[in-house]
DNA sequence: GTCAGTCCTTGACGAGTGTCAATTCTGCGG
DNA sequence: CCGCAGAATTGACACTCGTCAAGGACTGAC
């Protein structure tokens, strides 16, 4: 009933890193165990702390896998694309969801019973290999989270369009173009701030010479000193 | 020269959680590979960015994994004991440590070739599992520093005395008695902040009935307030 | 007992940021 | 061309927290 789901989720599931180098009969056993549901956006994939039977790799979409404290605000772990896993870790480690996920765009999601991923790992050992890049990267990923909260808002800010300036960033004669990427609320909630003050931020910027503000883009003029403030060894 | 170090390295070898399936026959390659070194309290172990060619088990003593941001306060990943792994995220991920170490007391610490690591995962496919399971742990470890970052001083004291608690605390006709483990400069520097801070939240937690200050103890009177301030659901 | 050194506490102040409210900007339909 | 709704910006203000400075408490040595 779901033959075009399941053939992007098989897609899904071969190109996900956690087992690329399984088998494709592998791939069939999983496809076969996947229970395949797509969301809009904004819809709540997982909660904080509920109990995890599953996990899930991400056909087509992007999830935001993150944690809200007390007065709502959030703050981003990481995004997940088509491919990625989700809750990997709580199939792995406890039985519980160590962070909320919920979907930045319509997304496709294939679950899989954490018991697939055990035998798996049984019957092909290099995947553990692979498995133990895919924690070890997460680690590095969140250790970054973590200096990111360390610095103020500009800096934050600066870090992210530093990265993003390596991605997306399109040479003009004014300048490094670099898009937002989505809607400046958004961006704010992401960098665990609020939209009022990430303007601010952006104006201090622009006072200080390093970029310039044109609607959703922004002109960078000095990308060094934008890594400067986001490496936090300012001065 | 150094057989008594060397002994207590094996016996340190041999508890390390990475590798506690394999074989004493391993264990013997392992001690045989490694380096051991004593450090004093304050000793550098690895500076954040610095190349890594080798990764460490803790002997005696305790470790502190932490970054340390612009104007040089730090953040605390972890403490690693006796028995525990330092850097072999390092090892496994890329080539550069992605925190500061240092000695948080004076320390003995077994390095290891990386490589060591990477044999004993291709003789033994066991330890790949724990190997996981270690990972898997630190990944939700640090999505709790991100927690802890979330909340404001109050409520990551009371989330440190609430955990504290389980582990220390001693039922008395006051209360429950709990000893800080450290000298308040120090418990304030893993808590992401200032002594003069620590001094006025825990002089806060006391106005507000739910604890009291008896030199380097503190008797606590509302567990559940602590718990309720420290999960970041409050009120 | 006294003295010195260390740790801890308290007060005053400023920087950064969230909140609330008012205003301006932008895009789009009538 | 006008008007409207949502987004973005700006200003005022309160709160948290780090810094600097001063004062107090505890410990150990002589």
């Amino acid at each position: 009933m779901h033959e075009g789901h399941e053939d992007a989720a098989w897609s899904a599931l071969r190109t996900c890193r956690l087992w690329h180098t399984a088998t494709d009969e592998a791939i069939d056993r999983l496809a076969a165990a996947a229970t395949v549901e797509s969301l809009p956006r904004g819809a709540t994939l997982a909660v904080e702390g509920d109990a995890a039977g599953t996990f899930g790799v991400v056909v087509s979409g992007r999830a935001r896998v993150f944690h809200r404290g007390a007065d709502g605000r959030s703050i981003t772990y990481e995004t997940v694309d088509s491919g990625g896993a989700l809750a990997a870790v709580a199939a792995l480690a406890g039985g519980r969801y160590p962070a909320n996920i919920d979907a930045a765009t319509p997304v496709t999601i294939a679950w899989l019973p954490r018991e697939t991923l055990f035998e798996l790992m049984a019957t092909e050992p290099k995947i553990s290999s692979a498995m133990i890049a895919d924690l070890a990267g997460r680690v590095v990923n969140l250790t970054s989270v973590v200096q990111t909260l360390a610095l103020d808002v500009p800096g934050r800010l600066a870090r992210y369009l530093f990265q993003r300036s390596l991605a997306v960033g399109e040479a003009t004669a004014g300048g490094l173009r670099v898009s937002l990427g989505m809607p400046k609320a958004d961006l704010a909630a992401s960098l665990g701030t609020v939209p009022e003050t990430l303007s601010r931020a952006l104006g201090r910027l622009r006072d200080e010479r390093i970029l310039d503000v044109r609607g959703s883009d922004v002109l960078i003029f000095d990308v060094g000193a934008l890594a400067r403030l986001g490496s936090g060894y300012e001065e």
